[in-house]
DNA sequence: CAAGATTGAGGCATCAATCTTT
DNA sequence: AAAGATTGATGCCTCAATCTTG
């Protein structure tokens, strides 16, 4: 029961360490290297919508996320040729490189932050547990939604 | 590995989740449930150091929080009796009452959203691996701070 | 009207600077 | 000079409204 305050703690303190961390050795934000992350997971260009989905934010907060990524020269927006009334955003050649080398200080961190201070059957745990969390969470979310 | 990823989507959902059920049902975020909680693990009455330390915010953030929550007839501030730079938060009666409301449904989801899933060995097993996470970037941001 | 996306207004957090007291 | 606290400037996020296309 004590396990919410010791989550609650334990992400502050992650998030904070590893986003300095990456401000410092990168460049960029823990929330930039995300968007960069999940377009290249995306093969490196995605819309909008679909980036929204990936990303923990809303969707006017990843229209303006793109906005500065944009202005930063990381990641360009064009008209989908599919449907026009949505947008791809694609990674640059200095967006790509930025991110290679942001993903090799993120990668570090994750391991010696978070993954090394486990065991393997305790990761195990808590893969699982946190899984089952965020996927209720996410039905829920789902459920509340469409009677509004 | 991917555990990380779960450990972000699962607190974005949870915490957005339970901020939003408790403005529903005890009218406060669960930002200001927290501190006014915080305030009353300390007696009902303590420093704004010491509620900076439970709190997870900056010294200023902190002074904004409790502009709002004095605003809101919530706490008062008073001189500390002692250490004339230190002022001490105090929970008003209406800051109790709406504090006892707001632990009813706070209480309630922390079990229901978090507590409910996972079993009695999984919980012991994201304590200890969460407590341990969290004692080691406390401990590094403390080694950080002096040498600058 | 619904879906994708953007924009204006407002709320909240942080950094750096400042004030008071030790 | 250091510690406790507050304030000004700034940045980011969200809600609601709006625009365009389906």
């Amino acid at each position: 029961m004590q396990a919410w305050g010791a989550f609650l703690a334990a992400h502050a303190g992650l998030v904070r360490a590893m986003d300095q961390t990456l401000r410092e050795r990168a460049g960029m934000s823990l929330q930039w290297y995300d968007a960069l992350a999940q377009i290249a997971g995306g093969g490196g260009r995605v819309t909008m919508r679909e980036l929204e989905r990936r990303v923990l934010l809303s969707q006017s907060g990843l229209s303006r996320l793109v906005d500065r990524l944009q202005q930063a020269g990381l990641v360009t927006r064009t008209a989908a040729p599919s449907d026009r009334r949505s947008v791809e955003v694609s990674l640059t050649p200095r967006g790509r490189t930025r991110l290679r080398r942001a993903r090799e200080v993120q990668s570090e961190q994750v391991r010696t932050r978070f993954a090394d201070r486990m065991s393997q059957v305790e990761a195990e745990t808590v893969l699982r547990v946190l899984c089952r969390i965020g996927h209720e969470a996410a039905e829920e979310a789902q459920r509340a939604e469409p009677s509004g």
